[in-house]
DNA sequence: ATTCCACAGGAAGCGACGGCCC
DNA sequence: GGGCCGTCGCTTCCTGTGGAAT
């Protein structure tokens, strides 16, 4: 143990060249397939440089299609203009999820840090004014909302946006919004759609080719020459364009696949290493979900885990799966909570809590539909209920 | 045809919290 | 220190919905 130094960690030998071009971080350079949409972009947003108005865009197409990295192509592309009055943000609605946190950035990134609450939403705004009417001409801002769908407030948002060009005697805002949901844009009132979507603008998925053109490209810039073999990266790619095109889920397939050879000694990746990475994946997966989510949602997973085996539950087959009724898992929460002396939520709050786990994918539901009395909704796990049922007999029965 | 059931999910509001400004 | 302000996690109340039961 004396004798190891970091010097024999950094030099022990790897598949890996770089791996930070496989990381979800990583925005490379120059982007494959995508020329149409960049374009589309860029004439999108040339007005700005005259002084001109650029129309709010969104910005629609599955994860991993490349929509964020393209759009941080073009700020890069904005940014590296000189001499212009063109200014430009970006922020993730899912941190920035309210109509008062945007606007609060917005001052934030341009004028002065703020703190979290304490001002006014008015106070803000005004500031925000000011600071793009601060100037001969005014200034073009071009704000970018990544998964705007996150926003509680969106209907206000908009509109708040859109006042502010009004309130404006010079200069603008221009609104893009990214969303890998299509349904959302129901959910706006028609005043804020039609303002949001002046024009629209979709990214398709990528097909299992264009994938492998793309993990080819990373694959020299991460892996040593020959360390990935032909069926590995097939397989990443065929896995991948199952997935809806999602590169990113294809890099990391290769990263883990990657360390897993580093792991074992190997000099090169091989289908089976690939295949490997994607079940530790989908466990670790399932693991740090289960381990990270509130008490209460654990308490209801274990409640839907544990149903199995009582007498009173009903359960209804669906291709092999058992579904539960969601009724029964809430009194088989309820008697949980009493057992382990918690205040059980209301039902309420309960059916919020099968929508998170749902969108996390820990568990699906369907409709009863026919052949059941009422509007019945059934669950069913997402992942071996045994196995969640030992994560979560650790986490909190065993504290 | 009407009533009942088992929900879904929107709206309003509550109270604690952390923070501002004066 | 008091009056505002925005947020969070939650409850209560309520209307809507689709099919079963009567």
């Amino acid at each position: 143990m004396s004798s190891l130094s970091f010097s024999d960690i950094l030099n022990k030998a790897s598949v890996f060249k770089n791996k930070n071009v496989l990381s979800p971080h990583y925005y490379p350079p120059e982007m494959l397939y995508r020329d149409h949409e960049l374009r589309t972009l860029m004439e999108l947003i040339a007005p700005a440089f005259k002084g001109v108005k650029p129309n709010n865009l969104f910005i629609y197409g599955n994860s991993g299609c490349g929509k964020t990295a393209a759009v941080k192509l073009v700020l890069q592309k904005i940014k590296a203009e000189e001499n212009t009055r063109v200014f430009t943000t970006y922020m993730n609605c899912r941190v920035y999820d309210s109509r008062y946190k945007v606007i609060q950035k917005l001052v934030g990134d341009f004028i002065i840090e703020l703190p979290r609450t304490g001002h006014s939403m008015a106070t803000i705004y005004e500031k925000l004014l000011d600071w793009i009417e601060d100037d001969d001409q005014g200034k073009n801002l071009i704000v970018v909302l990544d998964e705007i769908d996150a926003v509680k407030d969106l209907d206000d948002l908009v509109y708040t946006l859109t006042r502010t060009n009004d309130d404006l005697k010079k200069g603008s805002i221009s609104v893009i919004g990214i969303s890998n949901r299509i349904d959302f844009k129901k959910k706006l009132d028609a005043r804020s759609k039609s303002s949001l979507c002046e024009k629209e603008l979709v990214f398709h998925s990528y097909n299992a080719s264009q994938l492998s053109g793309i993990l080819e490209d990373r694959i020299k810039a991460s892996f040593n020459d020959g360390a990935i073999l032909h069926g590995a990266l097939n397989l990443a790619s065929a896995i991948a364009a199952s997935e809806n095109g999602d590169v990113r889920y294809a890099l990391s397939l290769l990263l883990w696949a990657g360390e897993l050879a580093d792991s074992k000694k190997l000099k090169v990746v091989t289908e089976k290493e690939v295949e490997d990475a994607r079940k530790k994946a989908d466990e670790d997966k399932s693991f740090e979900l289960v381990s990270g989510l509130p008490q209460h949602q654990q308490l209801v997973l274990y409640a839907l885990c544990l149903s199995d085996s009582e007498a009173y539950s009903k359960l209804v087959e669906e291709n092999g799966d058992k579904y539960y009724f969601s009724g029964h898992v809430y009194e088989k929460y309820k008697s949980i909570c009493r057992k382990t002396k918690v205040e059980p939520r209301s039902s309420r709050w309960y059916r919020e809590y099968l929508h998170d786990l749902e969108s996390l994918g820990l568990i699906t539901t369907i409709e009863s539909g026919k052949g059941v009395r009422g509007h019945a909704t059934l669950i069913c796990p997402g992942f071996d209920p045994n196995k969640i049922r030992v994560i979560i007999e650790k986490r909190i029965l065993g504290d």
